[in-house]
Formats: structure tokens, sequence, C-alpha cells
DNA sequence: TTTAGTGTATTAGTAAGATAGAACACTAAA
DNA sequence: TTTAGTGTTCTATCTTACTAATACACTAAA
């Protein structure tokens, strides 16, 4: 896997399983990889993974039972979506919204921008 | 001076100036604060002060005159917008319109938090 | 020339993230 | 009971960002 900025490497494992549980992709009471299987695939080590799902299972995002595995919680989808939701209209927009004054990029080319990427990712 | 998350101290003091010269506050030829002032002012470190300004020395943005000080580039606020701006349409807006599609958020709604800020920040 | 204010360089130390390896405890299934 | 696969804990080491203190070199002005 490829870990790239600044950002620490378990917090991107973190985003990783976010995303996944967001698309629907991992559902409700799924098992997660464990931690030494995900460690191989994402190339990094056991203790780096441990650490996010640990971060995860604070959160009530992911559960565990010894000696078996993680595994996808009960409102995962419910809770992530509160807590980005959140973060998304508190920190990222206005954040984004400041770039872009300072750019002089304005509001009629951010929607231009979003149709060409809709076109590309049709979805 | 406040920083925050992961993003290293010296990268977000580069972006502090990076914003006071795309807004045209600090203008081409004028002089940076010393070394040991801004160090003072924003409570760091001489030395993580002094990689910020190598940083942006190494990118033309501002440059130095031994003894003397710091001071924007000739052509610092060009060459910050090109830098941001491509930052921008290429990263930014593509990992923002990401997270949209995951939240479930529609332009609409996007649109509807654009008119909200500029509300709050009249400019 | 002297002085104060610059940048520059060096060395050392701290803290957090990440790695590495090993040992231990629990669970399910053979 | 045994075994393989889980999570868990521990200790040690490495790297990077950051801090800290100091010394040195350059510049402008008194």
């Amino acid at each position: 896997m490829e870990f790239i900025g600044t950002q620490p490497i378990y917090l991107q494992i973190v985003d990783l399983i976010a995303e996944n549980i967001l698309s629907r992709k991992w559902v409700e009471g799924e098992r997660l990889a464990s931690v030494r299987e995900l460690a191989i695939q994402i190339e990094v080590n056991p203790n780096t993974v441990l650490r996010s799902f640990t971060y995860l299972q604070n959160r009530n995002v992911i559960f565990n039972k010894r000696g078996i595995g993680y595994f996808v919680a009960e409102s995962a989808y419910e809770v992530l979506l509160n807590i980005k939701r959140t973060e998304f209209i508190k920190k990222n927009a206005p954040q984004f919204f400041r770039t872009m004054d300072l750019l002089d990029i304005k509001i009629s080319e951010l929607n231009r921008l979003y149709t060409l990427y809709k076109k590309e990712h049709h979805s």
C-alpha cells in the first residue's frame, strides 16, 4: 500500500477501513482481515495495524472477539457517517472555501470541476 | 500560534507565509520578520522557522540577504498561485468530491454551504 | 572600529510513529 | 487434548520532527 504525506500510517489505515464501511463494501457484522493478515497485505508492521484497530474500536466502529478477530460494529455506518459529516461541514468545507477565496476560484468554476469529476467517476 | 493535526509545524508556518502572500498582505520585496523574531512571535524554535524559510527559498518564494533578512521574492505571488492552483485542481478538489460522494452530500448542498460561508466571511 | 541585529552551522536531546521479534492468552476445530 | 489461528503485551531499535543551546559569519549603522 502507498502511504502519503505527513499523515501517520495508522490513521491512513483507519481512513481506508472507514471508506470501505461508508461505501457499504463492508457491512455490519462482517469480519475484518486479521491483524497479521492485513499487516502482510498492506506491508506494515502488525503493531501498526493493531493501533488502527484499537483506534476504531475506541470509537465503536469495530469490535473484537478475543481469539477470533475484529468485526464491523452494529452501527458502524451511522457512527462514521455522523463523525465524517460533522467534520466535513465544520472543518473540510470551510477550509476548502477559504482556499478557493485565496486562489480566487469562483463557485461557478467549482461546479464545472465537479461536473468533470462526475463524468470521470460515473457513480 | 496554534498548531494542529499531523502536519509538521514547519509546513504549517510555510502555509501561513504563503497565505499572507496570496492574500496580498505581504508584497514583493517586503522583508519578513527575522528568524528569531518570528520564532518568538509564534512560539517555536528558531531552527523550525529557519526550516520553513529554507523550504520557501528553495521554491523561489522568498530570498535572503545574508545578515539582513528574508524578503518576498519578485514573482512570489505568481509562483504560489501556480503551485496552489495546480494542487487544488489535481488533488484537493478530487479528494473533496470523493468525500462528498462517500458522505452522500450533493452539489446543491455544497452550494448552500458556500452561500452560508460567504455570508459569514463577507469578502 | 564597535555594536546590534541579521542568518548559519553544529551538536545534543526529546517525543511520536513505525518497525522488529518474541512470548503469551484465548478460541475453534481437528 | 492438540493444533492453528486469533488478539495481546512487551522490549528494543530506528527515524523524523522538533527543541535547545551555542558559536560563528555577515551587514548596517553608530
